[in-house]
DNA sequence: CCCATAATAGTGTATATACACTATTATGGG
DNA sequence: CCCATAATAGTGTATATACACTATTATGGG
């Protein structure tokens, strides 16, 4: 029985890839009923909030790199929940939710709800309120 | 001009993956010089410090998959940068650094020094001190 | 007005990751 | 002592990610 378990590294950037991907796999888990993932749901989450927005723009809201977006669209696009609106000879795409792609979303929001929900319990809200400021300040080094 | 620039998400997995991807970027690019990912130095900086140990062991110890720690062996391997000394017909394998995995190993961590130097500073080492139970609390949800 | 540049979207390729599964060897309970 | 199970390693396949690059269209300065 190893009595280090689960014991921060002294390596600052594992402990933080570690936190992303546990918690990725607790998103996606509660999820999983919607068939949706967590970094799809971040995608429909944002046009739904944002309405129609080009590829560029999309992938500036999310702060994904563009080129990702591109793939990750592909299925949800295939699926039928986004469709492109842009007018006919435009150059642009504009991206937004379909009726089917609303719809997903309002379901799959009550699974994400419930994963902000586990976290705020399990973390404590004043422990969440102290880790987001300092995730940011990450970010934007 | 945007004026949102870079705020955190209502969506808190968003705000951890932002910021292990950014912090990521930053250690690979200060790891760069030495032809080593944060991932990589990650495996070696382990069988540094833990001696010869099984494929499962590793894994175990750097809490990342079996199966993804195999594909990232490949290429270190390949390198030479890290070598079998299991016993002829034992079954498992004793990975451990070669000389040359050694000297990479110290080269390397230098510039890893720099990316924790460099985020200490810039985060202050009393947030610092906040930040990482936090992402250990995380990481056993 | 036209061409160099910007804006926009996409592809080729590579790394990082993990789940489902297979293959092989070790081992202990009957 | 032997076979069911555990331990160990690896492969097939899929998603998520981004860098270098290409292709196409828009646009503004001369």
């Amino acid at each position: 029985m190893p009595t280090d378990e689960k014991k921060p590294s002294v390596c600052n950037c594992l402990n933080l890839r570690r936190a992303s991907s546990a918690l990725t796999r607790i998103y996606d888990d509660k999820l999983s009923a919607s068939g949706l993932s967590i970094s799809q749901f971040s995608i429909i989450k944002h046009l739904n909030y944002y309405g129609p927005l080009s590829v560029s723009e999309l992938a500036s809201k999310i702060r994904l790199d563009r080129t990702t977006l591109v793939r990750s669209l592909k299925p949800l696009e295939a699926n039928g929940l986004i469709i492109d609106v842009s007018q006919k000879g435009s150059r642009n795409r504009q991206l937004q939710l379909s009726d089917k792609g609303i719809a997903k979303y309002k379901e799959a929001e009550v699974f994400w709800k419930d994963a902000q929900n586990y976290l705020e319990e399990k973390l404590g809200k004043e422990n969440l309120e102290t880790l987001v400021p300092l995730l940011s300040m990450i970010e934007r080094l």
